[in-house]
DNA sequence: AACATACGCAACCTAAAAGTTGCTTATTGT
DNA sequence: ACAATAAGCAACTTTTAGGTTGCGTATGTT
């Protein structure tokens, strides 16, 4: 239940980042977007590693909310979440702002 | 020269990643978004850990372009540079409009 | 000149991430 | 019933990230 504090959020944010840092997740995650089901040993082949390491990396992806897991028979199928993306996107926004904010406020400084 | 296949790509952005996938890395990027210049000295106060330790992380931003370097007398100062965090952004809307487009096509595939 | 400040370099430690191997269980197909 | 497929669990190894300590060097200050 993750209580808010401001160390809490960055930290948070961070995890969220570090989800993305690796380049299998990264490519699990383009293979998920087609915004259906896959299940593991699906997204285990062309990969050249085993089913388990898979299997953590998308362990990693569902303890953010990135992707959500759905037991089906023997099968578990995963699906992604955009909201944390979004929040993602929307904390790019807010530095990008507060960047150009910084900028107009340098440009008014030294234009007095 | 990062010469340019699809599995250099997709590790130069989880790369991108994680940089930022660091509660001590993003909090050093909200220092930096003043658009001033901070010495390495500057940036290790107030945190509970050593110089060295701080010198590491804006390495790792410096390897991923986030922030430059300018030696200045006996100081290191950096400045941040946000075309990487563009990049980012550019990254999430892809990600969210193929998510959308996929959508749509879900959509008419139930429709038809 | 003497001292303090700012930093670089390199070796080292430790904890966590990434990945494997081996085994077990549950479900599906023949 | 039997074989094959899909996945969970747990122990283990290896690599890397994060951090410290110690020392040297350059720059600034008095």
């Amino acid at each position: 239940m993750t209580h808010s504090t401001a160390a809490r959020k960055i930290k948070d944010q961070a995890n969220l980042f570090a989800a993305l840092g690796d380049p299998t997740r990264l490519s699990l995650v383009a293979k998920l977007i087609d915004n259906q089901l896959h299940s593991i040993s699906e997204l285990s082949n062309n990969k050249e590693m085993t089913r388990q390491a898979v299997t953590k990396h998308l362990t990693v992806l569902e303890n953010v909310g990135l992707v959500t897991k759905i037991k089906e028979g023997r099968e578990s199928l995963y699906m992604i979440d955009t909201a944390p993306l979004k929040s993602l996107q929307d904390y790019l926004d807010i530095i990008a702002s507060q960047w150009d904010k910084s900028l107009l406020q340098l440009k008014l400084f030294i234009e007095e």
